[in-house]
DNA sequence: GGATACAAGCTGGCATGCAAGATGCACGCA
DNA sequence: TGCGTGCATCTTGCATGCCAGCTTGTATCC
């Protein structure tokens, strides 16, 4: 069995963006499931065996069990002992969950950024949005990443490489719904009106105004989040019916 | 190659002494050597081998290497691409990290928790904690073992579950080190001052109150750990050497 | 004596073979 | 028709063989 990297398709998740030549399999087949989790080819509550997999992808099972296993851990299949695997099902309260932990995440990174004597990497935030209008992002996709970079910004500049860490799980985790809060201009406007408004406050270091409005701005995402999600997941499953 | 699990040393790790009969040889694999990190039979800058590992239990790489690749994204090893095992080593940092996670997530979870109507599972907590001097565990283990319940619970209780994933993955993390910190009677003792303390602020909803004395109880406990670690270390690294 | 080139032995990554158990379907019986 | 049972098939878990590449020890050369 050979494995034809050349013939890899672009890689859809941010992660694998960089994965060009991966130097193991089970990091490429790792990077290739994820994708077809967020893209909905692979569905929830869907069955599948390792082999399929890896016919799929033209590698054997071993890197496919590792990579899978990866995936379990990650939170995001299922695997019965002798009866193969499953996409883990959308729980909303666990979404709102990590919404929940997103918030205390930043906002201890807030307070924490406002007592260091100079606030480290804030300048990147401010050239990336506190910008004119025109100057503005409005690719859902672009504007999404811009977003995470944002919040991901704020708890790595306050110093803890483990609540960075931690964070950037979460964000990992929530990305395959919170994207579908990028997909209205109006939404993606709102974002940079208040990520403007927590950056004015961040750098007068009024951290309980800047906590008060980032607080309030990641609940906006999880309540729209929710709204859209139940709608929205209906049409992205008949519209990912394309797959191999 | 037989696996003879009959023969299996009482494992010393919390979590492996519940696998009396695991069911995947990569859980038992995973368990017997995680337990072999934390009792220093495996040292910090330790290189190893598969084979090592496979020869020692008497199983064959497969499982070994599912054990170790996990163990490796738990941050407990390092793997080079065609050159073995590393045992990754202490980072003081890393640790004052967790510890400051901890006070982020269980503050957190106080100040939900007297918010809540009722407070769920404090009752458990005033029974192991508000009691009299005679009824008190003196045992270092076991105090270690209910100090980490004390603080899981505190989080459990606010009721995120995804809080109390990541809350009980640092508690893991920061285990090989924090029970240094419970080998001294009057560390013991004050641990019991301090959790009664908290509790009953916590049962009059004193929020604030709580809080101040848990970030201080936390970050005594980092501080003292610091203290004793380096020197302790030493002293359980000369002792761990009847590694077979 | 020191540096360097080389070769042999390990090492992890991957493919594959095998076995035990789970699943599901067909068939037989009530 | 409904239900239980047995067998064929499929599934994962584990063992093993092979391979490319890194490490290391050694011999050779300057």
């Amino acid at each position: 069995m050979n494995n034809d990297y050349a013939g890899n398709r672009p890689a859809a998740s941010q992660e694998a963006a960089q994965a060009v030549l991966p130097q193991r399999l089970a990091d490429s087949v790792h990077a290739r499931v994820k994708s077809d989790l967020f893209e909905f080819r692979l569905m929830p509550g869907e069955r599948f065996s390792e082999n399929d997999i890896a016919a799929r992808l033209g590698v054997s099972r071993t890197p496919v069990r590792e990579a899978l296993h990866r995936l379990a851990q990650e939170g995001y299949l299922d695997v019965a002992n002798r009866s193969g695997w499953t996409v883990r099902g959308f729980d909303f309260e666990h979404f709102e969950n990590l919404y929940d932990l997103r918030v205390v995440l930043e906002t201890a990174a807030v307070k924490r950024l406002c007592e260091q004597v100079p606030m480290h990497a804030l300048e990147e935030l401010r050239e990336a949005w506190l910008v004119p209008q025109e100057a503005r992002l409005d690719d859902p996709a672009l504007a999404g990443a811009l977003d995470e970079r944002f919040h991901a910004t704020l708890v790595q500049a306050s110093g803890n490489t483990e609540m960075a860490r931690v964070h950037h799980d979460v964000t990992e985790r929530i990305r395959i719904i919170r994207r579908l809060d990028f997909t209205s201009p109006e939404r993606i406007h709102a974002t940079y009106a208040e990520h403007g408004q927590i950056l004015r406050a961040l750098l007068r270091r009024k951290a309980d105004a800047a906590n008060l409005m980032l607080r309030s701005h990641i609940e906006t995402s999880r309540a729209e989040v929710r709204k859209i999600t139940l709608h929205r997941l209906h049409s992205l499953r008949l519209h990912a019916s394309n797959r191999a």
